[in-house]
DNA sequence: CGGGATCCCCGACGATACTG
DNA sequence: CAGTATCGTCGGGGATCCCG
């Protein structure tokens, strides 16, 4: 399903999650550097395919451009909402990993 | 969340929801021939993935591999089903396409 | 600032052959 | 039947330049 396949891309949960944080409009520049500055050309795409699925859209002023989710948008992190509880029980419970006692986190790294 | 990073990867959802289908244990051949014939490299790969994840398990009588759903493996399958919801009410609602307004709203393929 | 065009590279995917 | 090892291919991303 096409869905799961765009979701699936790499960033693509990444950007909508930042655009979920930011809450309101957000700028190009901003959010590529939220999401540790990945290369425009990837965002550009990215923030294309999500405009087209009807997650993301962006007011254009003048010069000046706000990216925001849709209402869908909001529905779509509304359904994986139940799907991330699980990711974060399942990486709870995992055989061996997880040092950091002391507290630097890691970087919440998708994997380069 | 390496979660996502791992089921985004190609057949995976696919493994996945195939081990859900088949309900009981299913045999390596057997679950290749039902994803249309995967390469078994692959296979082993995503099998491998799974087991390391503790989604997915193999009984191993004697030359006859039983592949099947952890308990986890079945909470991940109810986690996704909100996701999977909003998935096909997107596929109905895109701006160009979908050439049948009138109503077969069905094809539960989960097929990527 | 916003974002398209281009080039290169790495890693996943896929098929085949092979072992137990 | 179950799974591993190897090799070739292909496409997506990452960087960078550049134009509005």
């Amino acid at each position: 399903m096409a869905a799961l396949d765009l979701l699936g891309r790499r960033w693509t949960l990444r950007v909508v999650w930042e655009l979920h944080e930011s809450g309101g409009p957000i700028g190009f520049r901003e959010l590529q550097r939220r999401c540790d500055g990945m290369s425009s050309s990837v965002l550009t795409g990215r923030l294309t395919e999500l405009r087209e699925a009807g997650i993301a859209a962006s007011d254009v002023p003048s010069g000046a451009a706000a990216w925001r989710l849709t209402p869908l948008g909001g529905e779509l992190v509304a359904a994986m909402q139940p799907l991330l509880t699980w990711s974060h029980a399942w990486a709870a419970q995992l055989p061996d990993e997880d040092p950091a006692p002391g507290g630097q986190g890691q970087g919440a790294n998708t994997s380069p």
